[in-house]
DNA sequence: TTACTCATGTAACAAGTTACATGATTTA
DNA sequence: TAAATCATGTAACTTGTTACATGAGTAA
């Protein structure tokens, strides 16, 4: 009788994702594909991950498969119940087409009403480092996960998007 | 003799912000701009604006001037401290150039991996939503605020990006 | 005078962060 | 056997959310 929840956390729909393709992962194994994830948008932070694969587990969106290890190290799969709460996540188009927070967005107005000289060494600072960024992840090849692959190309083109736009206000 | 904090989160930043472009505001009018702010990425919530204000002016970076009114309205100026405490925020490259978070990338690895008939049925309600934000946005003047116009430029960019990658995932 | 908006805030809650604690297992 | 890493978790804290409470100003 547990009530039922509003909605998954961004953090919760993004366990779940793993746990689908992926199905008997240990929480720590989930916590290494966010900590090792370059498009990772969370820490993978022990303080986050366990909590939230235990609320999943209480309301049986998760079931844990026995562990056979003196740790007590614990695999889980989706429930039926997982894996339509989770259908209803991926399929929520409001939720997804959201823009979310991007720190370079919220800053790039104020950018722009810097003092001219300061202005221009930012943008220039800010240049080199989303290239240096492109650079790197055109160098390290996707490894295997061909899901990083599909997410490297939106982040690719966000980087692109970035270059575009700080080349045009050095140009301006 | 408050401790010095780390560093500024993004709704302080932004507030700062607001606030050295428009001194003088009341904390409701600076809740107003995130509110009616398109490419708002807080929802401008009394309970975090207000404690957030309130933060910033315990620790010297927001100045207070007399209110004139019965209500205790109170209108904020950045102090000089506030000044060199934003500028800081706004010349943390690292911090500015993080990917951040995007509802759309956490889900697109994802979608690809629904069944064929659901997938596509999906990309394409994406595809509409996403086209209807951006007439929405081409529709709706950028009101005055340059920022917002600025700022738009990168959402409208966002915007073209995931409807090129849905056309791609729809042809493929 | 009634209702709407202006304006300030608090309370309860949700969910993330870092840093720490603890012990098992593997590898040099 | 010593060190590294695997694995699970908790504690203290920060900061956001929604929903509510309160009352002043203003326009019908």
């Amino acid at each position: 009788m547990t009530k039922p929840r509003a909605a998954l956390t961004e953090l919760e729909g993004a366990i779940l994702g793993v746990l689908r393709r992926a199905p008997g992962l240990t929480p720590y194994a989930v916590r290494k594909v966010f900590l090792h994830s370059r498009s990772a948008e969370w820490s993978g932070s022990a303080g986050a991950v366990y909590p939230a694969i235990a609320r999943l587990a209480r309301e049986r969106l998760l079931r844990a498969t026995a562990g056979c290890d003196a740790r007590g190290t614990v695999t889980y799969v989706l429930s039926a119940k997982g894996a339509a709460a989770h259908d209803r996540w991926l399929g929520d188009v409001a939720r997804a087409t959201s823009p979310g927070i991007d720190p370079f967005r919220t800053r790039a107005a104020l950018w722009l009403h810097l003092p001219g000289r300061a202005r221009k060494a930012l943008l220039r600072k800010l240049e080199r480092e989303t290239r240096r960024q492109r650079e790197a992840m055109i160098a390290t090849p996707p490894d295997g996960d061909e899901g990083e692959a599909i997410t490297g190309q939106l982040l690719l083109g966000l980087l692109d998007l970035r270059l575009v736009w700080l080349k045009a206000m050095l140009d301006a």
